[in-house]
DNA sequence: CAGGGCACTGAATAATCATTCAGTGCCCTT
DNA sequence: AAGGGCACTGAATGATTATTCAGTGCCCTG
């Protein structure tokens, strides 16, 4: 029996039920004809990338698409930014500020706390004023 | 100490490193001020739906926007059948071949062992002759 | 206020998973 | 053919995670 036909099966099995345990895989392959132990499924699962979440084993979707950079959206929707303290107030094209907002909360940068959004406005909230206007610098230049 | 906060403050944890265990999760929060036992852990992680991958514990990607419907697909490409014993021979336009391939694998009925995508066809193999015919009537109404 | 219900949590423990160590078979070189 | 190296695997065992059972605090109702 062979591994990579074993860990195509291991595929096969936990994606057409929801399997929660390794030993539960090992009844379903034995089921198929494919003999293995619990601790040969613990290896095949890690080189398979493999996650087990509460839903059971489920295959890892492929490396995200990645839509538009963050970059691309600050230049196209960035317009403006007010300082605050340690606040920024961003400007955006009507109705575009949930989707600056968003980029900037996926991008989890250390200098920004957290992100309020309106319709064209964007609060941007630093920790303190030195980090507010290095935040700034940032977001003008999205290296 | 909040329930709600303390599963925040879980995400912002593994969303930062590569955490393995439960234990070393409780770590980090009681860094942050958060105790928490690893009983607790695991119930939050059921919670909040995390999966442990082999790169450490991960947030599930949220609910694929799910692109068009299979029956959108099969709709605008899939021009003909032909049927050739077990075997059914799809076309589709110049170039399309290994879209509709690809939305088929990934629908994973029952009917169909695999595909195999050319440019403007597919040949589309069932186990047997009764299963091609069942999987011709399907491709054409896709309920 | 007494008592019931509910949400939340921890300690102990059961269940599950990962690693270590050793054994086998295969291929390749000498 | 002998011997070294490599890939693969299982048994035992260590490590991690899930569940059970019990306890606490809070709110609500009578």
């Amino acid at each position: 029996m062979n591994k990579a036909f074993r860990q195509g099966q291991i595929l096969k099995v936990i994606s057409s039920q929801q399997i929660h345990t390794q030993d539960e895989i090992a009844q379903k392959l034995a089921k198929l004809g494919v003999p293995a132990t619990q601790v040969t499924l613990s290896r095949d699962i890690r080189e398979l990338g493999l996650a087990k979440t509460p839903q059971g084993y489920r295959a890892m979707p492929a490396p995200a698409p990645s839509g538009p950079t963050l970059a691309n959206i600050l230049s196209e929707y960035l317009l403006d930014i007010r300082e605050a303290q340690h606040l920024l107030v961003l400007k955006t094209l009507p109705g575009h500020a949930s989707t600056l907002a968003a980029a900037l909360d996926r991008a989890a940068w250390p200098e920004l706390a957290g992100t309020l959004a309106g319709d064209d406005t964007v609060l941007a909230i630093a920790p303190d004023l030195a980090t507010a206007r290095k935040l700034k610098r940032r977001l003008l230049r999205p290296s």
